[in-house]
DNA sequence: GCCATATATTTGATTAAGCAAGTATATGGC
DNA sequence: GCCATATACTTGCTTAATCAAATATATGGC
C-alpha cells in the first residue's frame, strides 16, 4: 500500500479525534476549538494588537470567518477592537484581560486532556512528529 | 513550552493544509475529501456492503451526516442500496461499478498530490510518523 | 490631485455537518 | 404473543464556515 496515502489517511483520523476531544475539552469554558486557535494566536502577541487577515492566514481560517468567529467574542469582552493609525482599513484585535484570563483557564483544561490523549507517546515520539510535521511544507 | 500541545496544534495545522490540498485535487473528480474518505471506506469492502452506521463509525462522521453525504451520491450513481435480509433496518451501501471506477482515478489524483505534498519526507519518516500515530489510542 | 489598482474587512447566500427528535424494526423477558 | 427497550436510519433545525460581491480605504503613476 502507498505509505504516503496511509499518512494522509492516519493524520485525517487522528485529526477527527483530537478535534473532537478539544471540543469537548473546552465545551465547559464556553469556546470552541477554533475560537480557542485564535485566541492562542493572539495570546502569541502579548498585549500587541494584530490585523484580522493576519489572524486569517495563521490560523488556515478565511477572513470571513473570522469576522463571524470574533465578533460574538467581542461582545463578550473577549477580544477587542483597535484602529490602525495609519491605515483606517484594518480592524485590529487583541484579548482582553478577561479574555487572557479565559484562555489561561482554557490551556489547563487543554493541557491536561492533551496528556490523558497522548499518554502513549514518550517524550522522544513527541520530538520525532515535531520534527517531521515542520519539514512539510 | 509544552511539547504535547505543540504536538496537538502542528497536526491541527497540518491537517487544515492537507484538507485544502485534498479538496482542490478533488474537485476535478466532482467530490469532496469527506466523499473520497467514504468511498475509501467503501473500497475496502472489495463488492461488499457496510451498514450505514459502520461508514459513519470508520469516518468519524454521524449517521445524519452519513445519511446526507450518500443521498446525492447514489443519485449519481456512485453508490448504491443494498437492502439486509436479515434485519429491515439497516439499510447497506456500496460502491457501483462507476463509483469504484471513479475512486480510482480520484485515487490517481490524490497519489499525486500527496507525494508533492510531503516530498521533504523520505522513508523513514513515513514509517516513524505512522509508527507515532498507531500507538494512539 | 485624479484615477486605476490593490488591500482589509464585512455581508449575502450557500453548504456541510451536527444534535435531537421521529420513524421503523428487532430482540429479550415474561 | 406482547411489551419495553435497543438499534438503524432519516428528518428538522441550527451552526460554523466558505466563496463571491460589496464597501471602504490606500498607493503609485501620471
Amino acid at each position: 500500500m502507498n505509505r504516503k496515502f496511509e499518512f494522509i489517511l492516519g493524520l485525517s483520523s487522528t485529526y477527527t479525534k483530537i478535534f473532537k476531544m478539544m471540543d469537548r475539552c473546552l465545551s465547559v469554558h464556553g469556546i470552541s476549538f477554533s475560537e480557542y486557535l485564535v485566541m492562542y494566536e493572539l495570546s502569541k502577541m502579548t498585549n500587541k494588537s494584530i490585523r484580522r487577515i493576519d489572524l486569517a492566514e495563521n490560523t488556515g481560517m478565511s477572513a470571513s470567518g473570522i469576522t463571524r468567529l470574533l465578533n460574538p467574542m467581542e461582545k463578550l469582552n473577549i477580544v477587542e477592537k483597535e484602529q490602525n493609525a495609519r491605515d483606517a482599513r484594518v480592524s485590529l484585535v487583541k484579548l482582553t484581560d478577561a479574555g487572557f484570563e479565559l484562555f489561561t483557564n482554557a490551556t489547563q483544561s487543554v493541557f491536561q486532556s492533551t496528556d490523558i490523549f497522548l499518554e502513549a507517546l514518550d517524550e522522544k515520539d513527541i520530538e520525532l512528529f515535531l520534527n517531521i510535521i515542520n519539514k512539510i511544507r
